[in-house]
DNA sequence: ACCGTCACGGAGAGCGCTCTCCCTCAGGTC
DNA sequence: GACCTGAGGGAGAGCGCTCTCCGTGACGGT
């Protein structure tokens, strides 16, 4: 009648597993955990009453023990105001209200909109999970745009409702992985923190990447180059601009007119306008992503000119963007969802062990040439 | 020197906060959950203890006893291969690897990589999240497109990892929404269960939405008109059609050509083609989503024809998608965050008081107009 | 026949928290 | 003064699991 009770109320335990096996709770542990040996007979005598009593282990009290959640914290990291102040008007941060108190906002502007417009946090996404999945780990996601949401994700951390963060940061100065790295918490980070923290990461050679952009122009016979660069506020933007410079100059092309985006179609429009009136004769451009060498190539084409006919269009990132524009993107190939994975994997093994040491892994462009260029 | 001790060593826990406040126990619970009258000397001293110590508390140890976990799961569930064209082999399962094995797939066509390709889920997501953060609650993400996946999460569940689940479904005839509504786990649905279940969800009245689609491109006057739907094992995209018919026949048009296509841009590109192809004439084309809306626009233009000029185009979503095109999209808004941020809300709302029945909440499209139509 | 040495199962002590009791004490009330 | 009341605080029993011990019995070497 107990066990009458039990299927009909409350979730089934391991003691009532043990009471219909005809064991003790811990041998039932030891076989669903499948530790040390446990004799054959009972084995299966144990699987059996699982099964009939719908057993599923209670993940709370097992976590209490084993100080393991099989959660890791998945946190888009950026700043929603916190002003920026560097770079001056073009920030390509928009300011919205931000204080100590929990964000209530939502729609267009809010950060986690943001966030999701961009295709490089699918991608991201698609590599942690793909990686996770069969690992038994579930991704909490989480965003720390402001002071109370960072404080939050630490704390979150600190209760062990998480057993570490995979942390995409969006921004420079960006006082997160510092927070957790003090905190001695377990975190990787995409992309360099840009003050050196004890924090694994994994990144791109952005200059290489840039380099291959130059160089695939100049071999195309551009000579009147010029290029919309991200943020100069992210590491990302910055590098992959000095890349660029850095190998035009090489080549005998010291100066190359620069417009500042902010990783967004529209910045990418604007700045290609601004490009165009004041250089009219240009024939090849390298946009620091593929969202703003699309918005480029729109007002190209509006201007009259054609990609990549009259002038070289080329991106980075290689995000579905690129294939969907037209004409399609010649890019600079980002492997996001593989760094995504290797972001993961480092995370599981300083889980597993640690005392590991920080590590990195700077990962290769490659040029995926397309139409535009 | 215990708090030495302590500070150095392992998390403090609640004992060390009632020890260092000289209170008990319960009081500093009390205290941390606001619950019952304590004396604001205490309450104060509680406090001071609780950052001297530098307390979190132990979620595990709390869901243990409340039963509570403060988490969703936000599951992406639909079925592992696309196409499901013809749409007669009914199952709607098409036959991938769908063992009893957790999937190691990752890449390009990976499920999870397919959901972020569109924009849809980023706003799902935003919207979400966007709800649940200032309560306190924080979504798992997990995907079931497989059975293997879908028993996961019911036993993620059912081990009461997460309160409850949000669930968008992609495809028709996804038997997850039956499974979760049988084990009678909390749950919600983004649009109408094909089978009807106990179950609450939000939807959208997508035959209103086509039939503003329908009107606007009557109204400016086109006249051979066509359209390419979704996907039609996918009540959104048989809806959005049927509507569309629907009031292009009470207008006196009662055949439409129509191309199916699967949600995608290049479905949609090669709808158009198609299309094109069978109805050089037309003058109007009515795409069941932005993304492929987006496609016709570059097939069309790749045909000479000028959008809207010589054919008028309106999408579905207004999604990122639509802004972004060239001409920027006509189309119907889904209100997406506000869906998403509705689903949440019925999804708290059922967990304060598990007997309220099951509901829906239907939300109304409008119509945006822009250039392309 | 004896003593390791395994292989295997059970007992039971927690993990850190919440929450129900129960106690105490101040302040009425008759 | 006896009694009630309610506010405020403490004790302690678990929540369901893991894991360290320890006990037992089979086996083999000498």
């Amino acid at each position: 009648m107990t066990d009458a009770l039990r299927s009909a109320g409350a979730a089934p335990t391991l003691e009532d597993v043990a009471r219909a096996a005809g064991v003790s709770r811990a041998t039932v542990s030891r076989v669903i955990n499948g530790v040390r040996n446990v004799d054959p007979t009972i084995q299966e005598a144990v699987r059996e009453a699982v099964s009939v009593t719908g057993y599923t282990p209670n993940r709370a009290a097992r976590s209490l023990v084993t100080r393991r959640t099989d959660a890791v914290a998945l946190v888009v990291s950026g700043t929603g105001v916190e002003p920026a102040e560097g770079a001056d008007g073009a920030d390509g941060e928009p300011h919205t209200a931000d204080g100590g108190e929990p964000p209530e906002g939502a729609g267009e502007g809010s950060f986690t909109a943001r966030v999701f417009a961009d295709p490089f946090f699918g991608r991201v996404v698609t590599g942690v999970v793909d990686y996770l999945r069969p690992r038994g780990i579930h991704p909490v996601l989480m965003f720390a745009e402001s002071a109370w949401a960072r404080d939050e994700v630490v704390a979150y951390l600190r209760q062990g409702s998480a057993d570490g963060a995979l942390i995409v940061s969006t921004h420079a100065e960006d006082p997160l992985p510092a927070l957790v790295a003090e905190a001695g918490l377990p975190a990787v980070l995409y992309a360099r923190p840009t003050r050196p923290a004890r924090i694994s990461y994994v990144d791109l050679a952005h200059r290489d990447g840039a380099r291959l952009a130059a160089e695939h122009l100049l071999a195309r016979g551009c000579r009147r180059i010029a290029t919309i660069s991200g943020p100069l506020d992210v590491p990302a933007g910055q590098d992959r601009l000095a890349g660029f410079q850095e190998t035009m100059a090489r080549h005998g092309h010291p100066y190359i007119p620069v417009a500042e985006g902010g990783f967004t179609q529209e910045s990418g429009e604007a700045a290609m306008e601004r490009l165009l009136t004041e250089h009219p004769g240009l024939d090849g451009v390298f946009a620091g992503n593929d969202l703003m060498a699309t918005g480029a190539c729109h007002v190209l084409r509006d201007h009259g000119r054609k990609v990549p006919e009259d002038v070289a269009v080329i991106g980075f990132d290689d995000s579905g963007a690129a294939a969907a524009c037209r004409p399609p993107l010649t890019t600079v190939r980002q492997p996001v969802e593989d760094m995504a994975a290797e972001m993961a994997r480092l995370l599981l093994d300083r889980l597993a062990e640690p005392d590991r040491p920080a590590t990195s892994v700077i990962f290769e462009p490659t040029l995926v040439v397309r139409a535009s260029a």
